[in-house]
RNA sequence: GGUUGCGUGGCCGAGUGGCUAGGCACAGGUCUGCAAAACCUGCUACGGCGGUUCGAUUCCGUCCGCAACCUCCA
């Protein structure tokens, strides 16, 4: 069995993946804040790193995987006067911060339980973690590596960077940052305009504040990830990951943050990044305005799209492209995509009308060796496709040649099917049968119905009328398949 | 401007110093009263120019183009 190598962004290679502590994986993941509606851009990150999850736990790792909720400290920008994400959206909307937080995050959690992500072990929010962030704070200060500025508290980089390496998750090296730092407004109380802010103090007309040390005020948007990452993780842990844009300066801040409270500068182990998904060869962006959110792709609600993709079709053509390439979100991907998904669901069920024999036309060992090798390789998907497709087309043309496959076989292509496409990448190829109710069971009827009497028509060479009844269903949207077997339909 | 990464056939997208994924689309075929669907077969590409090499799409240099980050974003 090949070994699972990991793409560390810290040493820009991949690496054979050794946990701290087997067979335990602490993992760390950057959620989303909810502030606005989470798009599909957001999901895609939330959707690799499910597959991860799901694959780390396949491999027989128990797995903590912590994802977290920021509810408070995202600043709008970097100056002074820079105002809270949620705060600003609950005056904007004249309701409470929480409000805002709370909705948001109902609605985050609809969008990726519609993508069918597994629910993470542990998800933490940032105002619940305000005492830990107020100590780790004061940790940081103690150590030397912060001071206070009028009622703020900021990061010292400069100093921090006499000892340690700042820079090394985005590859920045010091000279560059200071050199190529933009003149922002209100940096007055930093000592360097690369210092950050870990705690924030708060006018009194700040709707989100907390006691402190410091006066009245709240955490910095960094902060709140590396106080519940190593409260939950250990103050070394396996994996920690999130979107390639915030490699910098988010991921730096928080392992800079890390090291300093800790004074162990492996806090992190593995650093993983998901690539962005493009529209139009431009990233999607909340700030920009240049992105659709996901209800609009499963209900076809935007003008990009020619038609609805189920939540399915997204996650699959997300399985199509390397969570670390860029991808291009487009009609012709997503029509693709949905093709393909019908294309692979046919061959798990073609499995089960293979002949049987006591010899096989295939390898299945084989066919589970290339599943495997692919995802250990950096959790290559496209690749995994490839080889299920590859494993299809030998389904087919054995359906169609008549070749056998002994009872043993049967079931364990069945049972890969099952582990690499329904578990490990999250497709569900057989969709869970709603107990039909009445209502559609007449309408499942009503259209028996039509279909029997097409085929009367047919038995008497009526094709005028036959054609007719195909039409007019067509019409309502359903498909009639004449097969040797009889009529088949679909919607 | 700085840093990083990318440029693959009609489209989307893997990967590799020689054996040159996969999906979609397209073409031909099987099937069919005709369709549709399904299935089978075909379709040999790696931005330009140099270099290293027996051999490069893959390594190196350079040029062009694109993107991300450098300010909030998954």
């Amino acid at each position: 069995m090949s070994q699972l190598k990991v793409y560390n962004t810290l040493t820009r290679k991949k690496e054979v993946f050794k946990p701290i502590n087997p067979p335990h994986v602490g993992m760390y993941v950057c959620g989303p804040t909810v502030y606005s509606d989470v798009h599909i851009g957001n999901c895609r990150t939330i959707v690799s790193f499910d597959v991860i999850y799901r694959y780390l736990q396949h491999l027989g790792y128990s797995v903590r995987y912590v994802r977290n909720i920021t509810d408070v400290g995202h600043l709008e920008n970097d100056s002074d006067e820079g105002e809270d994400k949620i705060a600003k959206k609950a005056k904007l909307e004249n309701v409470e911060p929480m409000e805002v937080v709370q909705r948001y995050t109902n609605g985050f959690h609809e969008v990726v339980e519609m993508l069918n992500t597994l629910k993470p072990s542990i998800e933490p929010t940032a105002t619940g973690h305000m005492l830990e962030q107020i100590e780790y704070v004061q940790a940081i200060i103690r150590s030397g590596y912060a001071y206070e500025s009028n009622g703020s508290v900021y990061f010292d980089v400069e100093k921090y960077s006499e000892k340690y390496n700042y820079g090394d998750v985005s590859g920045r090296k010091i000279e560059d940052l200071k050199n190529n730092t933009r003149d922002l407004k209100g940096q007055g109380e930093k000592k360097c305009p690369l210092d950050f802010v870990i705690w924030k103090r708060a006018d009194p007309k700040h709707t989100m504040q907390w006691n402190s040390p410091w006066g009245k005020g709240f955490p910095g948007w960094h902060l709140e990830c590396s106080v519940m990452s190593t409260k939950y993780l250990g103050d070394e842990f396996d994996i920690h990951g999130g979107g390639m844009d915030l490699k910098f300066p988010h991921h730096e801040c928080e392992l800079a943050q890390n090291t300093a409270y800790s004074g162990q500068s492996q806090s992190v182990k593995y650093w993983l990044h998901s690539n962005m998904l493009t529209l139009n060869g431009e990233k999607m962006s909340k700030s920009t305005g240049q992105f659709f959110l996901p209800k609009q792709i499963f209900e076809g609600t935007t003008e990009l799209l020619e038609k609805a993709y189920s939540p399915m079709v997204v996650r699959f053509a997300m399985m199509q492209c390397h969570y670390r390439s860029t991808m291009d979100l487009s009609n012709d991907a997503l029509f693709a995509a949905e093709k393909g998904l019908a294309r692979l669901k046919k061959g798990l069920e073609s499995i089960d009308i293979l002949k049987d024999g006591d010899q096989s036309f295939l390898d299945v060992n084989l066919i589970e060796a290339s599943l495997e090798s692919a995802m250990n390789d950096d959790f290559n998907t496209p690749v995994l496709v490839a080889n299920l497709f590859d494993a299809v087309k030998q389904i087919n043309s054995s359906v169609q040649n008549e070749k056998p496959i002994t009872q043993e076989d049967r079931q364990k292509l069945k049972g890969l099917f099952d582990v690499y496409v329904t578990q490990i990448m999250g497709i569900q190829l057989i969709e869970s049968s709603k107990s039909s109710d009445d209502s559609k069971t007449i309408e499942n009827d009503l259209i028996q119905l039509a279909v029997d009497l097409r085929n009367q028509a047919k038995k008497g060479k009526d094709w005028e009328t036959s054609d007719l009844i195909r039409n007019e269903l067509t019409k309502l949207g359903i498909q009639l398949k004449d097969s040797k077997d009889g009529t088949k339909w679909s919607k």
